[in-house]
DNA sequence: GCGCTTATTGGACCAAAGTCCAATGGTGGG
DNA sequence: CCCACCATTGGACTTTGGTCCAATAAGCGC
């Protein structure tokens, strides 16, 4: 839970590979957390403050499938990228697990050197993730701050209608769309049409047109 | 070279495998071209007519490495899909072929309905390539015949800027401005200039601003 | 040199957008 | 019942963008 090191899950249901693991992740300055079977990691992590951080994995748990641990962290708001590691891997469950995401898949044994940049790449992964998360999560907001009708008018705005030709399109009158206008560009903080357009494309927030 | 059926390039050094592999692209209903070295394959489809196809190659190649040829496909405009094949794969070399982009990596032995399953998906991501980039080309196109400063003139429009305040960043009187603008706008067939940002964010022109 | 493209500017004019002012009616909560 | 929020509209006015018209000058290839 340290603000400044990042931190690495360790998944592994093996306790001799779990605390070499841990020793290695220490040793290399970051904050290793354990655990020994997939479920406590996902509780743990469910309600955990987000925060950089990565996973090494076995593909090879009891209970439940790394894939399918792989596929439940996808399914999160932030994915943690995830460093799988096996003694007895297969080529299919590798296509899978770098299909599906995986940072790297390390087959035991393997470089301690391997490790780390493994590690550093699924961190930095996860920085870029955390940052464009917090980019377009602030425009979430600010779209989520409009009003139903003032959605409704970005949306033909960003189309390039006109305000006339919106008016028509809702039955109102050009000046009421002004004002509507008007208030989207303050409350989405576009000072152009321009802004307002890319603010909405990397929100993902479609325009309109018949 | 048949127009309706998708083509399916094979490289392997082996002639055994070359033909067992070409009978059941066949079978499938694909035409099959095979080659014996990679070099081969390099040199016929540098100048072939972009057309759905796909590439099943022998991680093991006299010469040169798959993994390599995957790399000068991926500089080629549109990179044709790679399904790897090979008896004796390890682990890195797999995660690196998938991370690099390969559809999959298929180990020997491995099912028929796996490779015709890979080849279909090989093609589908090969039409979505050229249907993607037959759009963004034609946008290119139209940004290509551009002069240097019109280009420059819309950088500042889609960045959100008055004709005022490019005509100041430009040195040059706003009137000029809008003669340049009105040039950009037909030769990039907008209508608005929400239209003009949305092609730019799609072509990865980047805005200006000091 | 001549023609072509490109960049530049001028003027007049219209349409569109933005900006102040102010007002009315509906709806839901305290 | 009053207040807050929202959608709606009106008027007057300024700024900005777009569209016609036209012109000058520099650079470049044949």
């Amino acid at each position: 839970m340290n603000d400044t090191t990042p931190t690495v899950f360790i998944v592994d249901d093996n306790h001799s590979v779990l605390r070499s693991l841990s020793r290695l992740v220490r040793q290399a300055a970051y904050t290793p957390v354990t655990f020994s079977s997939a479920d406590n990691f996902l509780d743990a992590i469910a309600h955990a403050p987000i925060q950089p951080a990565c996973l090494l994995l076995d593909l090879h748990l009891p209970g439940m499938n790394g894939l399918e641990v792989q596929k439940q962290i996808a399914a999160m708001p932030v994915a943690c990228p995830i460093v799988f590691i096996s003694g007895n891997a297969t080529i299919p469950a590798t296509v899978q697990a770098i299909k599906n995401g995986a940072v790297t898949f390390l087959a035991k044994p393997f470089d301690h050197d391997d490790l780390l940049q493994a590690i550093e790449e699924a961190l930095e992964k996860h920085r870029a993730q955390i940052k464009e998360l917090t980019q377009t999560g602030s425009i979430h907001e600010r779209i989520a701050s409009l009003t139903d009708r003032e959605r409704e008018v970005m949306a033909w705005v960003i189309s390039g209608s006109l305000n006339k030709q919106i008016a028509a399109e809702l039955g109102i009158v050009e000046k009421t769309v002004k004002v509507h206008r008007a208030r989207v560009m303050e409350k989405m903080q576009a000072a152009s049409v321009a802004e307002l357009v890319k603010l909405c494309v990397t929100a993902g927030f479609e325009s309109a047109k018949a």
